[in-house]
RNA sequence: AGUCCUGUAGCUCAGUUGGUUAGAGCACUACACUGAUAAUGUAGGGGUCCGCAGUUCAAAUCUGCGCAGGACUACCA
């Protein structure tokens, strides 16, 4: 054991960053904090795997830091943390990194390159930064066991998603259906919303759109819209892609929106005509100027439309109304043209009645579900059921059809005019945008038609294709869902018990997208990822979904048996043996599985379903496949399921957060985690984005090698709370650097530097709390209610809160008063009780910091923690992060203690105010301060720390003044908190009349304890407690007041308070020399002084007092100092002497 | 478009159950202190608490409507 505790000549926490870092992986504690725990109850945390393909940002540092924290408490708490790092490296990103490296597309997979090769390449570029990240991870200081991580492409990690897949499809949860999704024609792939909403895809466009007449057929349902009139009806529908009209099958209008019934004329062929529009949105179409027009009025060509309102009605008297099919090409299967309900309708553009085509829009496709309302599709010559437009974007050429479909089904004079033409120009290689568009011709065909109410142009916001620029369609695809809408309420119970951090990210973003929660789209169109264990028959009538490795080897083994298969790429593979070799012996992705084809029950052969899963699946699977469950780890699961703690950016919230819960709720009935903290963005300093394009990034390799993790963790989690975003300023570290660190180790240096010299080693006992002094109990009493603060706060998952206490406690309390008022205590004299009772109290703090605050600032707290306990050997644990979190000792809490150190801090800090208004520096001692006393108990607390304010503001004496001699001016204000409640109304009055109380009212209610006003007549008894009284001032005084408390201070300088003055600016002048001549604190000196007379007496006077101050074995006042070895100094304005100090060996 | 978050000094943030002089740090200015010294303290200037309306004796705080910034989700005639 050290007998000196560890000096430091700078301060350099990249250093310690790297010394402790090595320390840690010499003595392996982080993993002695899981053995030190072994047996204890564990504390269940799930890492969020990172994908590896990128480089890890800033931002990865501060959700790093709120999970470190976290396990970092509970271990010191006494929980075993066991926390698996793990990988996700499957998906779209990956995919598109290594198209881009290899300078491919889709298109190209499976051509240009094998399916084979590609995964491979995907397999080794996923984890290309992987380096990177154990580095950072191991830097910032972010404990997590790396050694063995789970790895969403293991076989075995693949394995767990199958049997979580097979659970489900036995539950009837899984299904094939068909949604409409963007697509890119031009790329011919379906498009995520993540590609989606990449920058720059939705641009302003201009189109030409088109308001359709929809002629409403004439029955008993709809006689009501036929009453008086001698035309025909229509509803009009506006539309900004006119060539989804040919698949048209009904139309939407709002159930609480009012429709008007309008006879006017067709605006281009001038035929009278009745037309249906929501009324708030008529005078769109109407023009006022015309309003009253005859009807008449109008001929044929003219540009007044003239019209007339004939009759009102509600959105739902209109509901299930008939109407004919506005451009009849192809004729629908089921039941369509039918006006349905949608809650969606606004009156906000359009007509109010709105278009539905249930292939080209996911809102039509649901009302058009929900109301049986049959799509438009057609029958392609293998006899698949199609949209109107193809896969490229054009309308289905008639040989393209199902020549039966056509005969019973099409229109071929009318469809022909359409077919083979593109949506949109730009799919079109011939065609550029000047060319005229298939809507613009739908357009004029409908105005020929008289069926147009109105064609124009119109800018609207449309999305476009990142890759290929061109626009995207909305298209129904194939997709296989997991029916999540079954559960949904069974989320939202389970949800309610989730602890959020913040609580409205879970009630509200999170709690409103589970309300609103649709079927999860599982498929993925894609080669990298997990394959859907899914086997189907030609016909669809049979499928089979697989579970495990060994249930697949079986099967392969009846398809072989049955024809279908020559050799089972499994033959090799054990069940039951769980080794990372006998999983090696395959592979689970495409193409291999691919190339597997079953039998079913009946003897039909099985083919794959070609989909990937959503990665998602597995990383909300991670709880269990990364314990390869049930294949492994099945008894002791409910040890490792739920998390009790976790944490990811609250981007994370519709993807890790719900897949976690999604498949914990359908699986497991339950949640997959309790506690969550979901932080906010990481911006740059002046709130914008980081992003590498615009070069504003902060590298955190760059950030940590400068300052050390520390500062950058420490400042991340108290400047602002973890789910506020984060304004990143490098300014902000520095500040912390210097401000906290900085002063913690001035404060450990302080200590470090006497008790050395004192040789304190914390072997004596611990003083008693009632024998140590006044300061020593209220900086204890303060350390415990911050242990207390911190341990709720931490408990309560909340870091920035616990972070901001200590470091209050360190730069307020610890080194601003305590250290500063007892920097005395540990200089010179004695090493007897008061001052073993100061070393014991500084160590005492420091020590506890250095636990509080180790899971925030795990590496210098560490070192604190280190140095102190090297030479006390208090803690047979060799690191802070192996040691129980402090208790706090309630006993040892003293408010009232705190009270009055807080009146003490208030009246030094007066003081000195009036000492420098009246310019006398603190180094001349005063004779006294007066206190005006207003409250007896005030005596007893102000007696406690006289001592200290004398000693702090140097001044002689403390006097109360009791105000019996009225000297005292007295102010007085109202109490609003208890007036309040009672008096309600009049409280303006109350205050007024309050506020002209004379001097002597005053005096007169402190006397009788109560005071009689009437106000409006009514009559209010004040007692003491509804007014607050203060001295404010003392005629003749110099006074200053902050709020109960008053300062008067006599500001006269005798003789003799004058040469103790001078005594003590020759201390300061001497200390400064021997500081310049590099003594040590401990050299003993001799000192000569020249004569001067205005100094003379005070040296003479208090020669004792500078001797013992200065470490002077001799003070001598000499007539003359050869100017060589003298020093000149100037005491006070125009009083110059000379000093000579000499070292004087032992 | 919907949902959620944020808006307080030049900057970063506190601000308890509504209670009457709205705080801290940084930065700036001045002064002081200093054997903790690459520190430190004291004071000063600096505020439409985003706006408007409401509830209340009393609103930074509660309610409503807006505005601005951000995130996510969606994309619609």
């Amino acid at each position: 054991m050290s007998t000196k505790f560890p000096e430091y000549k700078n301060f350099n926490l990249s250093q310690i960053n790297k010394d402790i870092l090595k320390d840690w992986e010499e003595n392996k504690t982080f993993e002695k904090s899981l053995e030190t725990r072994e047996g204890h109850p564990s504390f269940v945390f799930y890492e969020g795997p990172p994908s590896a393909n990128g480089m890890p940002g800033i931002h990865h540092v501060m959700a790093r830091a709120l999970k470190d924290i976290v396990c970092r408490y509970k271990t010191l708490k006494g929980f075993q943390v066991n926390r698996k790092a793990g990988w996700d490296t499957h998906g779209l990103p990956v995919e598109l990194g290594v198209e881009k490296e290899l300078g491919i597309t889709k298109e190209d997979i499976g051509t240009k390159i094998s399916v084979d090769e590609y995964n491979e390449a995907c397999r080794t570029n996923v984890m290309k930064y992987t380096r990177e990240w154990e580095d950072l991870t191991s830097k910032m200081g972010y404990w997590v066991n790396m050694e063995d991580p789970y790895i969403t492409y293991d076989n075995r990690y693949i394995e767990t998603l199958w049997w979580l897949l097979k659970q489900m499809f036995e539950k009837d949860l899984l299904y094939k259906g068909y949604t409409i999704q963007p697509f890119s024609p031009a790329a011919g792939t379906g498009l995520s919303t993540h590609e989606l909403n990449q920058p720059g895809c939705y641009r302003d466009v201009k189109d030409t759109t088109a308001v359709g007449m929809f002629k409403v057929a004439r029955d008993e349902k709809s006689e009501f819209l036929y009453e008086g009139i001698d035309c025909d009806a229509y509803f009009i529908a506006w539309t900004t892609t006119p060539w989804t009209l040919p698949s048209n099958t009904a139309l939407a209008v709002g159930p609480k929106v009012d429709y008007v019934r309008v006879r006017t004329f067709n605006p281009y062929t001038g035929i009278p005509c009745v037309v249906i529009l929501a009324k708030d949105l008529f005078y769109n179409f109407f023009d006022k100027k015309y309003e009253g027009l005859e009807l008449g009025e109008y001929k044929p060509g003219d540009k007044r439309l003239t019209f007339k309102t004939l009759s009102e009605h509600k959105g739902t008297d209109l509901e299930g109304i008939r109407y004919e099919q506005l451009m009849p090409l192809v004729k629908p299967e089921g039941d369509a043209f039918r006006v349905i309900l949608g809650d969606f309708v606004t009156t906000e553009d359009g007509t109010g009645i709105v278009h539905i085509a249930p292939t080209f829009g996911a809102d039509d496709d649901r009302v058009a579900k929900a109301a049986d309302i049959s799509p438009l599709i057609l029958r392609d010559k293998e006899g698949k059921m199609q949209p109107m437009v193809d896969r490229t974007g054009k309308f289905f050429l008639i040989e393209d059809l199902d020549p039966e479909f056509v005969k019973n089904y099409v229109n071929v004079e009318a469809y022909g005019e359409y077919a083979g033409r593109f949506v949109k120009n730009a799919y079109d290689p011939n065609l550029t945008e000047k060319d005229p568009t298939l809507d613009v011709d739908i357009a004029v065909a409908l105005k020929k038609d008289s069926l147009a109410f109105k064609v124009e142009k119109h800018v609207h916001n449309y999305p476009h294709c990142w890759r290929t620029d061109k626009p995207v369609l909305y298209y129904p695809l194939d997709s296989w869902f997991i029916k999540t809408t079954n559960v949904r309420d069974r989320m939202i119970e389970l949800n309610k018990t989730i602890n959020w951090k913040p609580q409205s990210t879970g009630e509200g973003r999170f709690g409103k997208w589970l309300e609103n929660l649709q079927d999860w789209n599982l498929s993925r169109s894609r080669y990298w990822g997990t394959p859907l264990p899914i086997w189907v028959s030609e016909d669809r009538t049979e499928m089979k979904c697989i579970g495990s490795v060994a249930e697949l080897k079986a099967e392969i083994e009846k398809s072989i048996e049955a024809g279908f298969m020559t050799e089972n790429i499994l033959a090799d593979y054990v069940e039951g043996d769980n080794s990372k070799a006998n999983y090696e012996k395959f592979d689970l992705h495409r193409p291999y599985v691919d190339g597997v084809f079953l039998v079913s029950d009946s003897g039909k052969k099985l083919v794959r379903e070609l989909d990937l899963i959503d990665v998602w699946f597995d990383s909300g699977a991670m709880p269990y496949a990364q314990q390869h469950y049930p294949f492994e780890n099945k008894e002791e699961f409910d040890k490792l399921f739920p998390a009790q703690f976790i944490a990811e950016g609250v981007d994370q919230t519709r993807g890790w957060f719900f897949t976690l819960h999604a498949i914990a709720t359908m699986c497991f009935d339950g949640v997959a985690f309790e506690n969550i903290i979901s932080n906010g963005l990481v911006l740059d300093a002046k709130g914008n984005k980081m992003s590498k394009r615009l070069g504003n990034a902060v590298d955190p390799f760059e950030t940590i090698e400068k300052y050390g993790s520390d500062p950058l963790r420490w400042y991340m989690i108290t400047n602002a709370q973890p789910w506020d975003n984060l304004k990143f300023d490098l300014g902000g570290v520095e500040e912390v650097r210097r401000k906290f660190f900085g002063t913690l180790y001035n404060t450990y240096s302080f200590f470090q530097l006497y008790a050395n010299i004192d040789g304190f080693n914390y072997s004596d006992a611990d003083i008693k709390m009632e024998e140590r002094p006044e300061i020593d109990r209220w900086i204890l009493s303060l350390l415990n209610s911050l242990i207390k603060e911190v341990e709720e706060c931490y408990e309560a998952y909340e870091p920035t809160r616990a972070g901001r206490a200590i470091q209050n406690f360190v730069n307020e309390n610890l080194s601003n008063w305590y250290v500063r008022l007892c920097r005395k205590r540990y200089w010179g004299g004695e090493y007897d009780a008061d001052k073993i009772s100061a070393y014991q109290t500084l160590y005492k703090c420091l020590e506890t910091i250095s636990i509080l605050a180790s899971p925030i600032a795990p590496f210098y707290m560490d070192q604190l923690f280190k140095d102190l306990n090297s030479v006390t050997g208090r803690f047979t644990e060799e690191s802070v992060h192996l040691v129980d979190f402090p208790k706090y000792n309630e006993e040892e809490i003293d408010k009232a203690l705190e009270e009055r150190m807080d009146m003490a801090q208030k009246i030094s800090s007066m003081s000195l105010g009036l000492r420098r208004k009246v310019k006398i520096r603190v180094r001349q001692p005063l004779q006294k301060i007066m206190i005006p006393i207003l409250d007896e108990s005030m005596v007893p607390q102000l007696e406690a720390v006289k001592n200290i304010i004398l000693s702090e503001i140097n001044v002689k004496e403390m006097e109360f003044i009791t105000d019996t001699s009225g000297v005292l001016v007295k102010k007085i204000k109202p109490n609003f908190k208890t007036l309040g409640p009672k008096h309600g109304k009049i409280m303006k009055q109350i205050a007024a009349a309050i506020g002209q109380m004379t001097q002597e009212d005053i005096v007169a209610f402190e006397k009788a304890g109560n005071y009689a006003i009437t106000v409006n007549d009514e009559n209010v008894d004040l007692t003491l407690e509804d007014v607050e009284i203060i001295s404010e001032d003392i005629p003749g005084w110099l006074v200053a007041n902050e709020g109960k408390l008053t300062v008067a201070m006599d500001v006269n300088i005798t003789d003799e308070l004058r040469q103790e003055g001078i005594a003590r600016e020759f201390i300061n002048r001497i200390q400064n020399l021997r500081k310049d001549s590099d003594f040590d604190v401990t050299d003993k000196i001799k000192l000569e002084i020249m004569m001067h007379d205005s100094i003379n007496d005070a040296v003479l006077a208090h020669k004792e007092y500078i001797g013992s101050q200065t470490l002077a074995v001799s003070v001598e006042l000499v007539e003359k100092l050869a100017e060589s070895e003298a020093k000149a100094v100037e005491i006070e304005q125009g009083v110059e002497s000379f000093i000579k100090i000499e070292k004087v060996s032992e």
